[in-house]
RNA sequence: CGGGGUGUAGCGCAGCCCGGUUAGCGCGCGUCGUUCGGGACGACGAGGUCGGAGGUUCAAAUCCUCUCACCCCGACCA
C-alpha cells in the first residue's frame, strides 16, 4: 500500500475512493455493488444515527421495525411508486438450493408462488399495516421511524454514495389532515438540516424537488442538498409529503370527529449512510478526512513520543489526569501506543480525520505543558499540562464551527446567479457548482438543459422569488428561480 | 446492454509480443536487533493450483479457442 491519498487535484473521484479504503471506513464487498462498513466508518455512522435519533425521539417519533421482504403485489398498488422503483428490485423467486454433482444450484421446486421483493424502501408494507392500525381519527397521528437496510440493483455504485445494500432511516407518518402532514414534512426538513449543519458542519440549500426530481408517489419531495469539494452537488437528505396517495392505494381510510370517512395523510422521509460520503467529499483534503469533532470516533489522539519504551510510558502516565477528566466529560480520547514511529502515527491519525492530536514527548513534559495539533487548520500550539482538559472542548467546539464555514465559504463562492444560457453553459462545463437561475417551470425545459449540459435542477430554494427573472433556457417569465448544478 | 480494459503472493505490479525447466519486484506480514519530536533501518523468514476449462507443443504465466469475474466510460439512477 503507498503512502497516502491521490490528491483531490488529481483525481477526485480516486482520491474519494483511497479515503474510504485507506482510512479503514469501508470495503468492497465480494457481490458487486456491496460494501462492508468497517468498526471505523461504523462509529462514524453511528455517531450520526445517534444525533439523528435522539432529535427524532424528542419531537415524539417512535422507532419500530417492519419486514425486509414486500410481497411483489405491492409494489404495484402505487403507479408512480411502481415505475420508480420496478427496474431495480431484488426478487427472491425460490427458497431452497440442492446439491447437484458437486454444484449447488436452485431447487426448481421451491419456487415461490407469489415472488417477495427486497425492500427498496417501505412505504407499501408500511401503509399495508396502517390499514389494520388506523380506524378513528384516534388513531392518528401516527409517527413511526424505522432504522433498516434497504436495497436498490442500481447498475453503477459507489461506496456509501450509492451502494446495492445501505442502511437508512425512513419515517413513515399518518395524519388526518393535509396541513398537519405538510407540518411534519417540514418539521423533518428542519430536523435534517440541524443534523446536517450543525452535526456535520454541512451546509445546506433547503428546497423542494421538481416533479422530474421527486419521489415516485409522493406529491412534493424536500430535500437538503449539499455542494463537495468538487463542487458537485449531493441530494442529502428527502422529505417527502405523499398527500393521499398511499392512503388511496391500501384503502386507508378513518372515521372523523363527525362520523365521515376519509382517507389518511401520508409523510415519509429518510437520510442513508450516504451522509458519510457527503462528509468525507465536503471536508477531505489531500491528507485525508477531516473529520467534525461532534460526530468523529476519536476526538483526541494522543501519541506519546520517547526513545524508550520507559519515556513513552512516563508521557502517558504525565497525561492520564487529563483523559480521565475528558473521558468523564464525554470526550472521546484515545491513545496510539502502537510499535510505530511518530511520525507515520501523525501520517496516519490525519488521514484518518482526527480533529485533535496531543503529543507529549521529554521536551513537553520538561516544559510542564503538551504539544496540541488541529487536524482542520494544521495549526501547532502548546497547553500548559493543568489547562489540557478545559481547553479541549472548546477547541474542538471551534474546529466544528471552523469545518462549517470553510464548506460555507466554499459553497458561497462557487454560486452564482446566472442569466445568460452561454455563460450557463460554460459555467457547467468549466467552472462547476451552483447556478441560480429563472426557470419557466415547465417539464420540457428542465429536460433539454439536462441533455444539453448534464445539470440538473436540485432544488427551488425555500426562499424562491421569480419576480422579474426569465428563464434561463426559454426566455419566457421565470416560475421559479432555482438551482441548478451536476448532482451526485 | 454498447465501447474500452484488467485478472500473476494480502495489496500494487513486472514477466507474455519473441514458449525453456527453481515465476520475480515493491509495499505489507513474522522473528530478532538497532531506532523513535513528521511516513526509520538491518538481518533472517513465511507466503503463488500465474481467474477457470480445453487445445497446440518435448515444454505454456507466455501461443490458440471457449468461459467466468471485476474495473472504467456510456446508457440508467429520489
Amino acid at each position: 500500500m503507498s503512502k497516502g491519498v491521490t490528491p483531490q487535484s488529481k483525481d477526485f473521484a480516486a482520491w474519494y475512493t483511497d479515503v474510504v479504503v485507506k482510512t479503514g471506513l469501508a470495503d468492497y464487498g465480494p457481490v458487486k455493488g456491496t460494501m462492508v462498513i468497517k468498526p471505523y466508518g461504523f462509529s462514524l455512522w453511528q455517531n450520526i444515527k445517534k444525533s439523528l435519533d435522539d432529535m427524532l425521539v424528542s419531537s415524539g417519533h417512535q422507532n419500530a421495525y417492519f419486514p425486509l421482504f414486500i410481497p411483489k403485489s405491492f409494489l404495484a398498488q402505487e403507479a408512480e411508486h411502481v415505475e420508480g422503483f420496478a427496474k431495480e428490485c431484488a426478487v427472491v423467486t425460490h427458497t431452497r438450493l440442492k446439491a447437484d454433482d458437486d454444484d449447488l444450484i436452485v431447487d426448481p421446486d421451491s419456487k415461490l408462488e407469489e415472488e417477495v421483493i427486497v425492500r427498496p424502501t417501505s412505504e407499501t408494507v408500511i401503509w399495508s399495516m396502517y390499514k389494520k392500525w388506523i380506524q378513528s381519527y384516534r388513531d392518528l397521528p401516527i409517527l413511526i421511524n424505522q432504522w433498516a437496510n434497504i436495497v436498490r440493483w442500481e447498475m453503477r455504485t459507489r461506496l456509501f454514495l450509492r451502494t446495492t445494500e445501505f442502511l437508512w432511516q425512513e419515517g413513515h407518518t399518518a395524519h388526518a389532515t393535509a396541513k398537519e402532514a405538510e407540518e411534519e414534512t417540514l418539521k423533518i426538513l428542519d430536523i435534517y438540516r440541524t443534523l446536517a449543519e450543525d452535526y456535520l458542519a454541512l451546509p445546506v440549500l433547503t428546497g423542494i424537488k421538481t416533479d422530474a426530481e421527486k419521489f415516485a408517489g409522493a406529491d412534493r419531495t424536500y430535500c437538503i442538498e449539499a455542494m463537495m469539494g468538487d463542487k458537485r452537488a449531493l441530494q442529502a437528505g428527502t422529505s417527502h409529503n405523499l398527500g393521499q396517495n398511499f392512503a388511496k392505494a391500501f384503502n386507508v381510510t378513518f372515521q372523523t370527529k363527525d362520523n365521515q370517512e376519509e382517507l389518511v395523510f401520508a409523510t415519509s422521509w429518510g437520510v442513508s449512510t450516504r451522509l458519510v460520503g457527503a462528509l468525507i467529499m465536503s471536508h477531505g483534503d489531500d491528507k485525508g478526512l477531516r473529520l467534525p469533532p461532534k460526530v468523529a470516533p476519536i476526538q483526541v489522539m494522543i501519541i506519546p513520543i520517547g526513545k524508550t519504551d520507559d519515556e513513552k510510558k512516563q508521557a502517558i502516565e504525565f497525561i492520564n489526569p487529563a483523559v480521565s477528566t475528558l473521558r468523564k466529560s464525554g470526550v472521546r480520547v484515545e491513545v496510539d501506543d502502537r510499535n510505530e514511529s511518530p511520525g507515520f502515527k501523525f501520517n496516519d491519525w490525519e488521514m484518518k480525520g482526527v480533529p485533535l492530536r496531543l503529543e507529549i514527548g521529554p521536551r513537553d513534559m520538561a516544559e510542564n505543558s503538551v504539544s496540541i495539533s488541529r487536524r482542520d487548520s494544521g495549526e501547532k500550539s502548546a497547553i500548559g499540562i493543568n489547562d489540557v482538559a478545559k481547553s479541549i472542548p472548546a477547541l474542538l467546539d471551534n474546529i466544528q464551527q471552523n469545518l462549517f464555514q470553510q464548506a460555507q465559504s466554499f459553497r458561497n463562492s462557487h454560486t452564482k446567479k446566472i442569466d445568460s444560457y452561454d455563460e450557463f453553459k460554460s459555467f457547467m462545463n468549466e467552472t462547476g457548482g451552483f447556478a441560480l437561475c429563472g426557470w419557466d417551470g415547465t417539464a420540457e425545459t428542465e429536460q433539454s438543459i439536462k441533455n444539453e449540459t448534464k445539470a440538473t435542477i436540485r432544488c427551488i430554494p425555500l426562499s424562491d422569488n421569480p419576480k422579474g427573472l426569465k428563464c434561463i433556457y426559454s426566455g419566457k417569465a421565470a416560475k421559479h428561480e432555482v438551482i441548478f448544478a451536476k448532482a451526485y
